[in-house]
DNA sequence: CGAATCTCAGCGCAACTGAGATCG
DNA sequence: CCGATCTCAGTTACGCTGAGATTC
């Protein structure tokens, strides 16, 4: 299984005897495979749950808003997801219990997620479970955890993600 | 679309009123968010040329290999993917002409992917429109993605890739 | 009326499981 | 016979597009 090299090193020494970039090369697929790495290990964590890591973003974000509901659309927002990916992820989450759907006292339109207690109770386990285990960056400490997100920041700002 | 703050430093904020982990939940989650994003924008690049960034890596890992062939086993290998998901992935490039499969000269259960001379030209192309759009990682500079190839390294490591 | 909100149907892609054929 | 290699069928999931219903 593991190779005797760094194949994204390889893939670099190979890439510049033919190409210009290969540093951001490297970087880009660094970026996918350890998001591969992670998110594997993510859901593996949540699947005794019966959660991905999709609908337990979401269900935090309901535990983080101060009613416990929120509209469909503004979780998109928030979560950076499309609005059918919200409706797919809010229907699994009622079908578990883990929500309710209620419509929006004061907009016709619009329907609100609320987090039902036992939502409430999944969140707290699920996450006991990820902190335990450092959200599968475990070989990185602290300051490595903070310089991640400082160089990643600007490419999500000129994303226009905020 | 855009946010008028970040959603990330927002929910790092609520976390920290509530557990622990909130500076690597900040940095699990800007991963994500970035790979998504820079995923988007390459699968964008590439549809043009009728490829996915997954069919791209296949075809540039051909082009560094010596006879411009390799098993199906060692591309899964390389690139960090399931058996079927090879097979699946070398059949739409063949039908798009862009590799053949040959029977493996040494070992009868082996197939290998052979890249055509219309996979080389189309790589090239594809090539030159990822190196000019800086693989979506314009935003940051050249020593930025060297640290972030530095700072994800042990992760990779520690997940057993090499 | 236009714009916003949400749902539904359908497509494409990817990952996985389980089974089987072929060959070393 | 065991193990390696690949293929095929089927399932699940996700993300997106396009269309439509409802409401502001």
């Amino acid at each position: 299984m593991a190779l005797p090299f760094d194949p994204i090193d390889e893939a670099r020494r190979q890439w510049e005897l033919r190409w210009e970039g290969g540093t951001v090369m490297h970087a880009v697929t660094s970026l996918m495979r350890v998001q591969q790495l992670v998110i594997a290990r993510l859901d593996a964590l949540l699947k005794p749950h019966g959660l991905t890591f999709a609908r337990y973003e979401a269900l935090v974000l309901l535990v983080f808003s101060s009613r416990g509901s929120l509209p469909l659309g503004k979780m998109g927002e928030r979560l950076q997801v499309h609005p059918t990916s919200v409706t797919s992820i809010v229907n699994r989450l009622a079908a578990a219990g883990l929500v309710e759907r209620r419509p929006h006292p004061d907009d016709g339109r619009a329907v609100l997620a609320e987090i039902t207690p036992q939502g409430r109770e999944l969140v707290e386990r699920a996450t006991a479970d990820l902190v335990a285990a450092d959200f599968a960056l475990g070989a990185l400490d602290a300051e490595q955890h903070a310089a991640v997100s400082a160089l990643l920041a600007p490419v999500r700002r000129d994303a226009g993600d905020f």
